[in-house]
DNA sequence: TTTCTCACA
DNA sequence: TGTGAGAA
């Protein structure tokens, strides 16, 4: 069985991301397509690397903390500690998001009081007037 | 179509 | 973390 292979046009248009920003991460040493000649050649392999980098990606980890993942991928002892890392890493976005979260909840707070001030003053403004 | 490089946010 | 342009 001979292995399927694609273009960078193929996987740009199955992940719905440029061939800019495929050839992007292979800048930063995410992806190492073959070539043939001058044009890249992914294989099933770079296809699920490139899958694990969107995917990285949406849960907001740097393309340097992806790369970090994807390189014990090729480790022979790599798998556990892969997935150690991988949960170091979950667990350290959880605590930002969660930081984050307290920052958004703290700012929506002053909000409130702000908004409530504002619709004090107006009333007392109309019976002034 | 795809490649590379330079500049730019 | 990407994009756009221009030339090959």
């Amino acid at each position: 069985m001979t292995e399927r292979t694609y273009s960078i046009s193929d996987l740009s248009r199955e992940f719905d991301v440029t061939a800019r920003a495929i050839r992007f991460y292979e800048d930063k040493d995410l992806i190492q397509p073959m070539r043939e000649g001058q044009r890249r050649i992914y294989t099933a392999r770079d296809r699920v690397r490139l899958k694990l980098i969107l995917r990285g990606k949406r849960l907001g980890f740097s393309l340097s903390e992806i790369k970090d993942i994807l390189d014990l991928y090729d480790t022979d002892m790599g798998e556990s500690r892969q997935l150690e890392l991988l949960l170091d890493k979950i667990e350290e976005r959880r605590r930002a998001l969660e930081a984050h979260r307290r920052d958004i909840d703290l700012t929506l707070a002053e909000m409130d009081d702000l908004e409530r001030q504002c619709r004090e003053n107006l009333k007392e403004r109309a019976g002034a007037d």
